[in-house]
DNA sequence: ATAATTGATACTTAGTAGGTATCATATGGA
DNA sequence: TCCATATGATACCTACTAAGTATCAATTAT
């Protein structure tokens, strides 16, 4: 028995007529006839009862249709998930991250990731807090690495780490006995930072911290990624306040980190992701970028 | 897609080996490949993992496992019922029947009944009701008709109808004026019946009947069935009591059935069934036979 | 380092699904 | 009442395909 003989079956039950079966079904008479009767062989039953050259079903053959059209609709629900279940695993999981992500870790994460669905394409897009959100919210991304807040309805996110600020300043710069002594110097240094545009939620940071300092900074360059950030402060044009999580990924550069005791400001590190999105890469995402979180 | 694939995939599934797969469904190894191949190209779904010449499952794969085996299921439990519904209505259907019975009125049921079941068998027996009861309980009868009582909790049982009794004399014996002119005839005249044996509740009502009128009968010969009884009435070589109902089935015997007025006793002829046959057949034999009953 | 094993591919062939021709029988229309 | 049409079934033929063998490249086991 196979499907063809099942799909006959159907087809002549639905029309009791086997010339007009077979014109449903592409065929010609004589072979529906005969693969009918195979299936009536096989089966040691009698499916159709043919009196006057007229066809009706039997009551085995009124029971077999019910169960046949039983077992097609959930063949067809099985393919159509399957298929959906394969898409899912291997269509293309976009990440978008912000600047001062440590990538060594994420790359980390996506090796195992690639383990678990061989099939799966990720793309990594370094984008602003900001931009991450109206992308997670049109679908144009599956998942975000971005600071807190998150102020959308649409957005689940769930809190990776919480990354305190340091001075940034460059290494040829002298050390401070007192703290005192680098609120004076950075005080009258010019600022380098992210562009209010890109990152508010930074810049207010920036602006609470500053004010806590007893100043406010001079923000004479603009730019919008840390890497952009760290190589002015290298070159000497400026110095900054940035959230300490980018220390491990910079610390090849010619610039000091010096960590800001007793000011308890910091900013939360998030994944956000849509709330109606299911795919098993991005449970899968969720569960195991943090449970690898170097927040220790 | 045909079974074929499905059973392929199955085996390959249990397997995650395609020699081992292909030796259990004793094909070689390199066309079970190349059908696995094909499905997965028609569903357009990776179903195994072949890295290293090891196989394993997808999740699409794993999914699509689970589903096939409950569709086969499903398939192999429609084809034992559509059997058994095939053996239920193409089979042979046995009916017992007291002597008694109206036989054309029977044949006008099984008529229909072969309307609606054209392939069944129907063989009748006739049968006494003390042996009927015991073929019923072995299964050796689908159906009896018979006289109540039925004492078996192992049939169930369908009234159909009351049936009084009648003084049967042969049509030579003159006419009587009065029922005292009667009963002082049969009194006097030896009596044709059932053996006391095969028809016990019979024999009962015969003297429970007599014992209403004042005498004993002298019951000089015994029959098994009706129609002997009648032949031997017809004869002359007695008189009997016997069921009203018999009366339009005999009437061109040479005999004479006389009403007994004021004698209320009767017998109950029903239908009695195992319990436990749940057969369309049978079912459509209890539902028909009383609504076309002429107990009118 | 070599032999054994694996799933995949190329080529060949036996088996079968579907074709056409035709049958016997019943029904419908003139 | 007769003839044309329609029906499902059977016989025979052929194109297509499922399954065979041979062999490959790559990995694992000895």
């Amino acid at each position: 028995m196979e499907i063809r003989h099942l799909l006959y079956f159907k087809t002549v039950a639905e029309q009791l007529h086997f010339r007009n079966a077979a014109a449903k079904l592409f065929i010609s008479q004589p072979p529906l006839s005969r693969q009918i009767k195979e299936l009536e062989e096989e089966l040691g039953v009698l499916l159709f009862s043919r009196s006057n050259k007229r066809v009706t079903l039997t009551d085995a053959g009124k029971y077999f249709k019910v169960e046949v059209d039983a077992i097609f609709a959930r063949l067809e629900e099985s393919k159509n998930i399957v298929k959906q279940i394969h898409l899912n695993e291997s269509g293309e999981f976009k990440i978008g991250y912000i600047s001062s992500v440590y990538q060594t870790y994420l790359a980390e994460v996506l090796k195992l990731m690639h383990k678990e669905f061989p099939y799966i394409k990720t793309s990594l897009y370094e984008v602003p807090t900001i931009t991450q959100i109206d992308a997670l919210e049109q679908g144009k991304l599956d998942v975000g690495i971005l600071r807190a807040p998150v102020h959308s309805e649409k957005l689940q996110q769930q809190s990776l780490f919480f990354d305190p600020f340091v001075v940034v300043v460059p290494s040829t710069t002298k050390n401070f006995n007192t703290q005192q002594d680098l609120v004076l110097f950075i005080k009258s240094s010019p600022f380098i930072f992210f562009n209010k545009e890109f990152a508010p939620y930074y810049n207010d940071k920036l602006m609470e911290i500053c004010g806590r300092m007893g100043f406010k900074p001079d923000i004479t360059h603009e730019a919008n990624n840390v890497h952009s950030i760290l190589q002015l402060i290298e070159a000497g044009l400026g110095v900054s306040i940035l959230p300490s999580s980018i220390k491990r990924q910079y610390h090849y550069l010619q610039v000091s980190f010096i960590e800001l005791d007793q000011i308890p400001v910091n900013t939360e590190v998030v994944l956000a992701y849509k709330q109606t999105n299911k795919s098993t890469a991005l449970k899968w995402f969720i569960e195991n970028y943090k449970s690898q979180s170097f927040n220790d």
